[in-house]
DNA sequence: CTGAAAGCGCTAACAG
DNA sequence: CTGTTAGCGCTTTCAG
């Protein structure tokens, strides 16, 4: 069944029918009525593949996503998918598993399935090799690209992104506001942007207050393997005596090092202060109510949408970067009660 | 850039330049040297929508899933995209919020796309109005589908599902072997098939053991919402004495229900046994470490994956269903200690 | 208001 | 081993 077909039926050019298809007008009201019904007897549904060769250009964004099966970026995930459908776009994902090579991969894919666009979760760590491979790649994609959550220097993308900065002072004051002085925090792997970007903001808040930055009290985890996070934790922390006050650095790490404490016996407002990055949902419902810095991930979702759907339809804009203020929301986990 | 142009650069015809690009042979060395040289130097990616226009098939298949935040359709989607990308294979999401109507307007967006196939997480209720228009919307479809999760009678499409009366079954024998007979089950909404199931695993083994069943016992909540399955549960065991052995009906409900438990000082092994539909992982880190049924659900999506290739493949074997068999993973949960 | 026809970029049958 | 050419199904310009 095609467009051709419908037309023979109704005695009328493929124009017509694709006129009224498109809802292009000039098109005389019996016809159109009469091209309707066949249409929907026919249960004629057109092309797209044909429709976007034709148009040069295809109604499909892809999203490219380290981890769909991480809370973050589902939540993310989400608010991309909700802003496509009510623009009627389709949405192709990929998974790269934080691996770099997947990551271009998905890009070149992009680029071969001529998508109209795509959103961009790179998973890019302080390698100089990968970030060269990645510039060239994202050059030679041309379409409309924006970046969501790690920001890459140098690069004329549009993006939203979180202040992992200003979060991380954020939380490192709500803890010193309570008599906090020694604290902890267990960030991402080393090579890791944003796991670094937190830390930057973790040693502000100790200048501005005069407070000595002790080195081992900064330990690097893994943002992406709670059991691997778990495993460091524990490590860095047997036979030692735990700082009074921890940040943890990201969703999994932050249920490594709940785990840890309830195998200590390590109780939150008497032995500890712990407060978090990422709001996560189930923690509150079990009861875990931690303060913690939240960056509202749906919302940074359709932010991104928004902005790669008015990249697209007007190329010459200036360049936008959002940056969303982290929200810091407060539970009292941050105190210790007498 | 195109084809032709790149024909054009290295003196052969374009027919030449599509044989080396797709690897058909037939092609001289230096000349196909030649070509990969230069489609390396132009950055040349052929475009997709032609090759797939021309081709009569697309290498994208539709998933269409009720919520892709919910951590069982999470590892049921990386499942499918860690198959399909090992096949090449592109992979559009479509999430639904269990709405029928949205269920239904993704799969004629698929059939829009001439997509190579889908595959349907349906959220079909016991509607016989939505049943129709499915039906009639399936019917219409024409390309290979496989149903996961939900099973639609007079249908002939293979499917990956899960024994709900099996998984319903061994929960209860398992609390039923530890001497309970008085046990709840909260399960999903009352028109929910899948809720349904479980409750018939539920009262065969009732049956089977010589049990009577108390109808109060059998309480809907909300597969879909914590915090709506949260205030069933609460309102339903106010002022009650709560059953010793309660069975939650999946991973949303299992959360509210330990909440509540919380919230009440009731404790799993002593006041009550509590086992579960679903594995979450969370759960376990956090030392709530219950019985429960679980269905691998990313290896479901798997399944699911190789079913559609096969079928894409060729689409004259017989129907297949898979059944798979629900693993009851005993933690202990299912006990009460002295 | 309508139709004819050129093209979108690629594949594949056919001819050589 | 290589080239010519007819589509794939649709949009869009141009002419009427």
């Amino acid at each position: 069944m095609n467009i051709k077909k419908v037309a023979e039926l109704c005695n009328v050019s493929v124009a017509t029918v694709s006129r009224v298809i498109n809802k292009k007008g000039n098109v005389k009201k019996e016809t159109e009525e009469k091209i309707l019904k066949v249409i929907e007897e026919l249960n004629y549904i057109p092309n797209a593949l044909a429709r976007n060769l034709s148009k040069q250009e295809s109604d499909v964004i892809g999203v490219v996503v380290p981890d769909v099966t991480n809370v973050f970026y589902t939540e993310v995930i989400k608010g991309i998918m909700e802003s496509a459908s009510e623009n009627n776009l389709h949405v192709i994902f990929y998974n790269t598993d934080s691996d770099m090579e997947k990551e271009i991969n998905a890009l070149k894919m992009i680029k071969e399935q001529r998508l109209k666009g795509a959103l961009l979760i790179s998973a890019l760590k302080k390698s100089n090799k990968d970030k060269k491979l990645l510039k060239k790649t994202l050059e030679t994609l041309d379409m409309p690209l924006i970046l969501i959550n790690k920001y890459i220097d140098n690069l004329p993308y549009d993006g939203v992104f979180t202040d992992d900065i200003m979060a991380g002072y954020l939380l490192t004051e709500a803890l010193i506001d309570n008599k906090h002085s020694n604290i902890a925090i267990l960030t991402g792997a080393k090579n890791s942007i944003v796991a670094n970007n937190r830390v930057i903001g973790y040693k502000n808040a100790f200048k501005d207050y005069n407070i000595d930055i002790k080195n081992e009290n900064i330990i690097y985890a893994d943002f992406n393997s709670i059991e691997n996070s778990y495993k460091i934790i524990k490590k860095h922390f047997s036979n030692k005596d735990i700082p009074k006050g921890i940040i943890a650095g990201n969703n999994n790490i932050t249920i490594a090092c709940v785990r840890y404490f309830n195998e200590r016996k390590i109780k939150i407002n008497k032995d500890v202060s712990l407060v978090a990055f990422d709001d996560i949902e189930i923690l509150n419902w079990l009861g875990v109510e931690l303060t913690v810095v939240s960056q509202n991930p749906k919302e940074m979702g359709k932010e991104a949408f928004n902005m790669l759907f008015n990249r697209i339809n007007n190329k010459s804009i200036p360049i936008n970067r959002i940056h969303v203020v982290p929200e810091l929301i407060l539970r009292g986990s941050e105190k210790i009660l007498k």
